[in-house]
Parts: structure tokens; sequence; C-alpha cells
DNA sequence: CTGAAAGCGCTAACAT
DNA sequence: ATGTTAGCGCTTTCAG
């Protein structure tokens, strides 16, 4: 079925397609009859530019890339919900890139970040914004950075909650390092002491970043840091379970406040220790980090830093518009974290209190 | 900065861009001497075709848009997932529509869907998947059904988990009756016989047809079915709150057990429930529906029905990409839900029981 | 095996 | 206010 072109509606209004673009695009003024007649066959014949060949020749597209590496995390659903919203009142529209992480491999994700990271650019998409993958490395290896950095300079892209070495790009981040103090602080101004932190990968920048904020708060608070119990090796429920397990097995001092590095460990964590039959946040309080919309829904709520997802996702696509309009604009923009008090922490004097109470009923 | 065209490395490689074009795409045998040339200068300048430029002629973008009302559920990127999975192998990007009914304004969500119709079309897509929104409407009024039809005769749309009236499309969809079945006599073989339906919305299609399992299941255990355990209004854990709230306040007899329309409102019922002292599933026995990862993942772990929702995906990029590819494929897919049996449900004898101790410790 | 040339559908000078 | 025409960057006959 052959499509209509601006060249059929031109023909049955008798003027010429330069015309009909002028009415399409409002470019110049178009005689109201003339432009009535123009708009009626338009409708007539259902007729749509074919933006393909509009972009080609104006050199943009409205499509702006997102990679991420696993749309399953509700982090990242949370964050594209911001993108959207601002983006969408701009006229842009977005291609999804998903990296997959989900399938283990880690190698064939950053292939695909590279595989989509070309599309895109074939694509002729006016910008992309990354977030996760690669630019999560605490050290992430100077062919992959540098693979991006040609990008950039092609065309505008913006890094959120992240970096990649020997090139300035445009970020938004959230300052990992306070929220790590702003969780760990929390607990001991509830009156904890032996508090333990749990999950992320040692080779990721954000829980670099919240392990120096929990570190720098214990060593303020002069408190003990036992390398014991900083345990990490993932970001899912299941890992936060395989944590919490190691430090409940193990005899000895257990702490009574825990510090994980993402809600989902956090819930982990939480769901092994009600197996072992300790009460959340009575006989244990657990923080978590990022605050996914799931925080507020478990039970126990999750008391948690709140990464501003939202907040991300907007800034980004503003920073990017701004980009793409070659708008001057800050290349780094800090977003502060925020603590979210909900039902998973408590005062250690609870405890203590339970603890006198069971002790007087055993009398 | 001016790109580099395939002009470019013709005349610096002395042939024509024909030549180019075809080492391009391997499209007629070239010179082994010739064609190590073209592609020396094409690494060397990091030249990318412009995939604007072929698929204006191509007439066919490996683009497919997908539509769906809120990312922030995690149903959808559980289906996106399906998706990508599929469809990234047969070389398709995505086209991500979020037509965001987080914002209540329902009306302005479909305003939203018909404009991304729209934009889609002109970006030319190869096929357009939707779900959720008006596809969902128990009875979605004519013209934005014909909106879609329209859309329909112009290129590949396949539905999931939905439909609309006045036209046959592709669609895969689970089997909601049976999942409405399966759940309740799954309560039903527990030895419950007080049980209420909660969630979702009557105007819906899938609250309509999982009812209908409901019902079924009900008459044909001979129990009896009372229009006021039967509540509905939303979707999301804050309504699965009002709603038990609403069970549990009523004086007279209480149900024992809830077929919830989802786990969102699932989630919010357990909540609920144990706010007002009950335990889940010793007093109370809760199931869900849609086996969203968050399901495995809350305290008490969910019972649920799986929609199985990769599964989905995965069919509905198959099924676009024999449409986009001409082949002829059946109309409907069918998928049958499955029970998924975790820890929210219980046997009823467990209620006894403990009641039965709870009175003998009165003495 | 390779080149010349005709478009794909649209926009944008440049004329009139 | 409107028409003519030259591309945007690529693929694809049709010749050779």
């Amino acid at each position: 079925m052959k499509s209509v072109t601006v060249y059929d509606i031109a023909r049955e209004a008798n003027v010429s397609v330069a015309t009909v673009s002028r009415v399409l695009n409002n470019t110049a003024p178009v005689k109201a009859s003339t432009r009535e007649r123009i708009l009626g066959l338009i409708q007539k014949h259902q007729f749509q530019p074919n933006a393909l060949a509009r972009s080609l020749i104006k050199k943009e597209t409205g499509m702006i890339g997102i990679i991420l590496p696993d749309i399953t995390n509700p982090f990242f659903p949370e964050v594209l919900a911001g993108l959207e919203q601002e983006a969408r009142n701009n006229g842009y529209t977005f291609f999804l890139c998903d990296t997959g992480s989900s399938n283990q491999d880690i190698k064939a994700q950053y292939q695909r970040e590279s595989q989509y990271l070309n599309i895109l650019m074939e694509k002729q998409v006016d910008g992309i914004i990354m977030i996760g993958g690669r630019i999560d490395l605490a050290r992430c290896s100077k062919e992959m950075a540098k693979e991006v950095a040609e990008v950039n300079k092609r065309l505008p892209v913006v890094l959120i909650n992240g970096n990649l070495p020997g090139a300035k790009f445009h970020r938004v981040i959230i300052d990992e390092v306070a929220g790590g103090v702003l969780a760990t602080e929390h607990l001991i101004g509830l009156g904890h002491k032996d508090i333990a932190f749990v999950g992320g990968y040692k080779q990721m920048s954000n829980t670099v970043q919240r392990l120096e904020g929990y570190t720098k708060a214990m060593q303020q608070a002069g408190l003990p840091i036992r390398e014991d119990w900083i345990i990490t090796g993932g970001f899912t429920v299941e890992a936060g379970k395989v944590f919490m397990n190691e430090l409940l097995s193990t005899e000895g001092a257990r702490p009574t406040a825990i510090v994980c590095a993402n809600d989902l460990s956090a819930i982990g964590a939480i769901k092994s220790a009600v197996k072992h039959g300790l009460r959340v946040p009575e006989d244990m309080s657990i923080i978590g980090f990022d605050d996914i919309p799931l925080a507020a829904n478990v039970i126990p709520e999750l008391t948690t830093i709140s990464l501003k997802c939202l907040e991300l996702g907007r800034t980004a696509a503003h920073i990017l518009h701004q980009l793409i309009g070659k708008n001057s604009i800050d290349t780094l923009t800090v977003l502060q974290p925020e603590l979210v008090v909900r039902e998973s922490t408590a005062p250690l004097s609870v405890n203590v209190i339970k603890m006198a109470d069971y002790l007087s009923s055993q009398g």
C-alpha cells in the first residue's frame, strides 16, 4: 500500500510541495483558503509526514537513547519515569536500550553497551543518557571509557550517577558519600554502636562511596569498624539474605543495626533476620538505600536513603535538552540524598527494654 | 562538525559510492583489495552509515514502538524484558512510550496514547506493541478503538493482554478466567469457604475476567458469593489497604481468605491485615495475581498467579516479527497462567487449631 | 567487479 | 503568497 506523500497532497491541492511543507511546519504565511484546502486533504488522506525524511534534512530527530543495565530493577523505571516526564514536553521520544545484566554475563553486558552506542549513533539520536553498567565501575578500563568519550564528541551524552575516566562528561549524580553518612548517623543517633555494612560491589563506585560515608560517620562517632562486618558481593534480595546469614551464623558479637547498600539487599537482610527469629526493628535495625517504590510496601516498611530517582531523571533530561539546544550548562549537578524514616529502624533502647522484659519473664 | 558520508569514503578510496554501499551491506561481491581499502577508511574515520537515509529508501527502520501506561508498575518492565530479549536478536530497537497513568488524569492518558500512535507512525516504526491503557477497557469507545484499527491497517500492531472492539487484532493474552479459577480453587482446596475478591476495576476486562473465574470456582464448589465481599476500585498497594480495611471494619462475619486482583493490592491487603493484628497466612490467606518479582520478596512471600510476563513479552515480539516479515501467524495466542504457592496462603485448619489454642489459653 | 544516475520524502533557499 | 530546485545520505537498478 502506497503511502501518501507531500507530492500527493500538493498535486490534489494544485499547489507546490513547498506550500504543503509550509502549512505542515508553519514556516511561512499561506493564504487562509489554500491552507484550509491543504489541511482538508491531509485530514482526508490521513497524511502523516515521514519523520525520517524530515530528520535527514533537519539533522535532528527528536529521539534520545537511554542505555541502562536492567529495566527489571525497580530503580531504573523510576528514573525513566522522571526522564519521560521531562522530555515528553520537549517533544522527545525514547529509545530504551536494556543491556540485560540479569543474564549474568558481565562481559556480554558491556559489549551490548558498545553495540547500543553504535546503533544509537546510526539512528541519529539527538543525545544519549547512560545509567548503570560501565559508568558505575570504580575503575573502568581505558578502552571502554574512551568509547563513550568518542561518542560524546559527536553528540551530547549525560551520565546519571556514574563517571568515566579520561574525559569530562556532563553528569548528574547523587552525593553517595553523604547518603552513607546519613544512613549511618541515623543508626548512631538511635543509640546503635554495633553497626554492619552489607551489600553492593567493591568494584562499583557507588558502593565504595556509600561505604566511605559509613566509615566516615563511624569514625566521627568514635565507633570501631570491624572488617568482618563489612560484607559485599551483590545488590539482590538473594545477596542480602546470604550476607545476613553470614553475619548471624558467626559466633560472638552480633551487630544490632545494618546499613545496606541498597533496598533490595536490605529486604533480603530483613528476610534472613526474620527467618533467624529476630524481629525487625525490635531486635535489629536495618536501613536501605535507593527508596524504590517497593521500599514503602514491604513489611516492615523500609527506612532508607532516597536517591530521588525521579529528580535524577528529570534533571538529566533537562541537561540533555540544554546540551542539544547548544546552551551551556553546568557539567556537574549534585543532588542531595534524603533520609526516609519508616519502620525498619528503631532505637537501641527498645532492644534493651525487650531484653529486660525477657529476662524478668524467665524470672 | 561535518559528519563523514559514503561520499567521503568513496572519494578517498577512489571508488564510487555504490561500491562503498556494497561492502557496507555485503550486497554484491567486491574485489578483496578494494574491500580492505574501504574497510580501512571506514575504520579510520569511524564512519557510521546514517540509518535515517538507509531507512528512507529501504522502508524499514528496525524500530518498534511499545505503548504502555506506567513503566513504574513492575508488571510492565517484566514484559518489556521479554520483548527486548526476543527482539534484540532480530535487530530491533525499542521506542518506549509511557503514557504516564501515574498522573491520574485518565483522559490525558488516552490522549497521550493517540499522540504516541501518531508519533510512532511518523517515525516509521516497523510495528507497534500495545499493553494496558485503552485495550484493557471492558468497553472501549468506538473512536478510540477505531484509531488503533486505522494504525493497524498501515503497520502491524500486536496487543498484549487486551482487546479492542470493531476489528480483529493480533494479540497474545493470558487466560484470565482460568487464572481466577486457579486462585480461588487453591483457596478452596485449602479448606476456605469464606472467600472475598478484592482489587482491580470493574471497567477493565482483566478484572471482569478474574472475577468471572472467581465466581465460577465458587459456584462450582457450591459456595455462596457475597456481593459485599467483592470490592474493586484500584490496583495499587494503597487501594489494597483500603479494601482490606473495609472488609475488616464491618461487623459480622469476616472472610478467611482473599483473592486479590493483582500483587500490589495483595500487598496492601496484607499490610492492612497485619495492622489489624491478623497474621498472614495463619489468620488470613491472601493470594495475588501477576507474580511480579516483588511478590517473592515481600514478607510473607506472596502466593500468586503467574501471568508469565516474560513469556508474554517474548511471544508478542515473536509475533510482531513474523508480521513485519509478512509471514502468516495465528491471530490469537493464549498463554495459561500458573499457580505459584508461597507463604501467604495456608490451610484453614491452621486457623482452627490456633483458635482452639486461643480458647484453651483463655481457660 | 564497478560506476552513473535515479530516487526515498521532505525542507529550504532562491525566485517570482 | 507561492513555485522551482537542489539537496539530506543512502541504496539500487542498469550499464559496462
